[in-house]
DNA sequence: CACGAGTACGTACCGCCGGTATGTCGTACG
DNA sequence: CGTACGACATACCGGCGGTACGTACTCGTG
């Protein structure tokens, strides 16, 4: 409550461990699994013992969704910066579109965020989560879409799941994929294509445009 | 080798238990997921030990793996009997896709096959059992529309990735609605239509009789 | 400055669970 | 008829998540 009271030293280093936690957390996550991970490695390549990190965090699933917010808030704040940048939304949309299949090849995105996460959080938890992530930006990208008449008439949030879904598939098609390189090129092409299926065949007269909606004949 | 030789009772025996192994893991693994099924309830609802489970299997993976291919092959085959069905091959893949949006929602696939299997099992893995299941299903159902020149001309591999992941989330998200009948429909449309956009804008030359086809409107 | 309280850890221990080693019983087979 | 082998059961180990408790340091207060 006082203004004035700097934050304590021992509060920044209370802070720094808990940092250093989540950072080794991450780090094995990514490499070993959350299954494969034990508290004791964490705590250990953190120069900790599991007392600190039962004082940080309430288990091994509060470690787990501190490590995964931690990825997230890192890769996703520059899709934010693009997806909100002024110009041609249509333009911009595509730009975050292939800024977020970049992001996907991070090792540490793609699986503690992508793959881990709908099984250790349960999928409900994630869903919830995703909302002020990922997911929620590329829903709010498509309700921009949508409402200015870009995109095709249809339900937002279904729509939003399944691109969503066919991003994953395609982040992890190319992180398996023998040729990264060759791969990513072809889920970005094929990606963009499937949006721009989606896109209504006549630039719609300002307003009043609502009657041949559903004529699913494009271009 | 013998042609005489009819099984053994006992071979049957151990068979009818090592199918009520599998059994009760794919009730558990669903109920639990896979983290939260222990071996001793697994084997004590088959009325059995683990030393049984043991026996028939190398550990907790090959079991899952044996619960994986159980449920696959039990929602499948119908499957592959409607995408294989004489007629017009679009009007059979769409039935196709619709028919899987139905399999999706069974509990067991959702959970084992769409969430846990690419976690415990390794993507990799995963992947590749998925090609004798649904996965490789729909890529030939795929690979037919692309070469019968009724989809646009894109990678396959990397449509069916893309598509494949948009129905997984799509059958996540019905599972998870508040209005499962709504979302249900919701995505079947929603799904549909991406398909649709990835059609080619001019029936090729050969015959003209496809103008009318794809009125979405249902029921 | 003394002192109690709260915080930031460390240490020791428990219970569960996956996995292994070993034992037992019945059946097929020579 | 005995023996070898398959189909289980039993007993036990080690690792790991979680808990209880101890300790040192800091901070506020009289």
């Amino acid at each position: 409550m006082n203004v004035v009271t700097v934050r304590s030293r021992r509060l920044d280093y209370s802070e720094s461990t808990r940092q250093a936690l989540v950072d080794s957390a991450v780090e094995l996550f990514t490499k070993r699994g959350y299954a494969g991970t034990s508290l004791d490695e964490v705590a250990k390549r953190a120069r900790l013992t599991k007392g600190a990190l039962y004082h940080h965090f309430s288990g091994k699933q509060a470690l787990f969704e501190a490590a995964f917010d931690s990825v997230e808030t890192k890769f996703i704040e520059k899709l934010g910066e693009i997806v909100s940048a002024p110009g041609d939304p249509w333009e911009t949309a595509i730009a975050g579109l292939r800024a977020y299949v970049r992001v996907c090849l991070e090792p540490a995105y793609q699986r503690i965020v992508i793959h881990e996460a709908p099984v250790v959080m349960g999928w409900e938890r994630w869903r919830e989560a995703e909302e002020h992530f990922s997911y929620g930006l590329l829903r709010s990208t498509i309700e921009v879409l949508v409402t200015s008449g870009e995109l095709e008439q249809l339900p937002v949030e279904t729509m939003s799941r399944l691109l969503f879904g066919a991003l994953s598939a395609g982040a992890s098609t190319i992180a398996g994929a023998s040729d990264p390189r060759k791969a990513s090129a072809e889920v970005e092409r094929t990606i963009v294509r499937v949006v721009e299926g989606l896109r209504v065949r006549d630039v719609p007269a300002p307003v009043a445009v609502e009657e041949k909606r559903s004529r699913s004949r494009r271009r």
